[in-house]
DNA sequence: AGAAACTAGTTTCACATGATACGAGTTCGC
DNA sequence: GCGAACTCGTATCATGTGAAACTAGTTTCT
């Protein structure tokens, strides 16, 4: 082993990138985003935004683009775009909002509903795969600081943003 | 609150977006290091990978480009263009490897030096606005278990990679 | 020594992303 | 009702990223 461990013996008035909590969540993350970006785009030819509006539209039943921005953490943007090729696909479909002419309610068609159907057993194994190996109520415990860090960062993008670095 | 909380009633072979762990670990990452570079760039004009590549010439010294792909866990060309800017800006500084001519030494500069160490004070109170609230021995799994979800998504990505449905 | 195989780093290219600007539709105020 | 202010979704633009090609330098093999 090369040097000094992650363990024990690191001050806390220190910067050591290895333990710096943002780097690590961002490596971490893109780890596993990287590999199931991967999947999918290889299997079904699907991006991640595409995957997470079929997700929604699978759980939810017919949304707004709005809809979905608010329900997935995703940009305006990027879910036009998501949502365009997947009408290009006939994943999902399109029908008119009744009350409001500029909107419009998407839905997965039969085949992205099957598409979903498809997906998501191997999305879960995936999900197993990476955490086997940990205790569930660890994978509960993580979900839960994940939550909070987010919160957390949320709460500092509001405020006036310098932490005073009272060390 | 609107709906099912993450706790209970999941059920393991459904798919719900707000319960997958992979979707939680993007959107949370994705929080916490926008806030991240926004303010690097905000209060110092730094990208993160530049930021990286400062903290790992603070802590280790001069080091080839290489090393410090291997290091972080950058791109060589991200590594590259990082490196680039650093230099114009006179932060890092660039002598001839001795024994290979193709390959360079990093090194912090005084500036560089100085910049690092204005910086790092306000990098720990970033992270400290983000675990506030949680135990100490709680951070310290959530480290654990990043680097475990981290080292699995690598195992996977090398393996024939459909881990097989076997829900 | 000289050629083939390899490595460090840069450049080029294709693509994805998010900020901004825009067009169409809606609501509010009068 | 009619115009101002606003919202939904799309289009445009600038930027950042990684894959692949490329250059320069090094090692290996004969």
């Amino acid at each position: 082993m090369s040097a000094e461990a992650t363990g024990a013996g690191t001050r806390d008035d220190e910067l050591k990138l290895d333990a710096y909590l943002p780097y690590r969540l961002s490596v971490a993350s893109n780890a596993v985003s990287g590999l199931i970006a991967r999947a999918y785009q290889d299997r079904f030819a699907l991006t991640v935004p595409q995957w997470r509006v079929i997700c929604v539209l699978a759980e939810d039943g017919g949304l707004t683009q709005g809809q979905i921005v608010a329900r997935t953490v995703m940009d305006k943007v990027t879910v036009s775009r998501a949502a365009q090729g997947l009408l290009t696909r006939r994943l999902v479909a399109r029908s008119d909002h009744q009350a409001d002419g500029r909107s419009h309610v998407l839905a997965l068609t039969k085949e992205g509903a099957s598409l979903h159907a498809e997906i998501a057993p191997l999305a879960l194994a995936y999900e197993a795969a990476l955490i086997s190996g940990l205790a569930p109520e660890e994978v509960a415990l993580l979900k839960r600081l994940l939550a909070r860090l987010q919160a957390a960062a949320g709460q500092l993008s509001g405020d006036a943003p310098p932490p005073s670095p009272t060390v």
